[in-house]
DNA sequence: TCATTAAATGTATTATAAGGAATATAAACG
DNA sequence: CGTTTATATTCCTTATAATACATTTAATGA
């Protein structure tokens, strides 16, 4: 299914690899914001438009029955970057070069 | 330039031929909000989306690197409709199935 | 001129998004 | 365990978007 705006913005976010709080530095808004957003909330439109233009997102307006073909075209570029698996959060956040884990283990303790 | 969002609906609109009280009853939001929104004034992003729907019109969050290929795209399609000449009201707002444009018959109605 | 239609604006009220700051929850890791 | 980091949430206040009309402005054409 396609994905709703806020999870786009979102998964932009963290392909960036930044917190809220540094998008929300960013783009000048609350880190509340940011958290409430891309939980689903209603937000204006300056509030999306600044946290986008902090992700370099561009919103596009596209007549319906053009939005097929751009799909597309992104779903191709999309398909050049795999991130299937979660990461963690200092697999988000740092970068690692000492060892990367893959798969995940609930052994806390 | 680029257009703005408000910009490109409202061009939308014009391009289907609606009102904005049309638009408004459509969308379910008030023709206030069609006017000011059109006019670059603040909106919620659900007053946006339904709008938007109601104009057939997607918001494709797209990153910038990859903006430019998709505007190509656009503008490509945008090109097949070359509406440079603003249509007075009655041009855009009825269908003229018949040539009564031409003639100068002050029939009454 | 007058009537009609679309669009812009006025006003009062209500609803709610945003700001500001803090705290709570949760996950990850030593 | 405790610490750290990120995210979700709480409280209160303020700003403003949305509603529900009504009215005005502007263009168009009979």
């Amino acid at each position: 299914m396609k994905p709703t705006l806020h999870e786009t913005i979102r998964a932009r976010r963290l392909a960036l690899g930044l917190s809220q709080v540094e998008a929300a530095r960013r783009s000048g808004i609350q880190q509340r914001q940011v958290s409430v957003f891309e939980r689903g909330a209603d937000v204006t439109l300056s509030t999306l438009l600044k946290l986008a233009q902090a992700l370099d997102v561009e919103l596009i307006p596209v007549p319906r029955e053009d939005a097929a073909k751009l799909e597309s075209v992104l779903k191709a570029k999309r398909g050049l970057a795999p991130s299937s698996s979660p990461p963690s959060l200092l697999e988000r956040y740092q970068v690692p070069d000492d060892e990367m884990r893959d798969g995940e283990e609930p052994t806390n303790g």
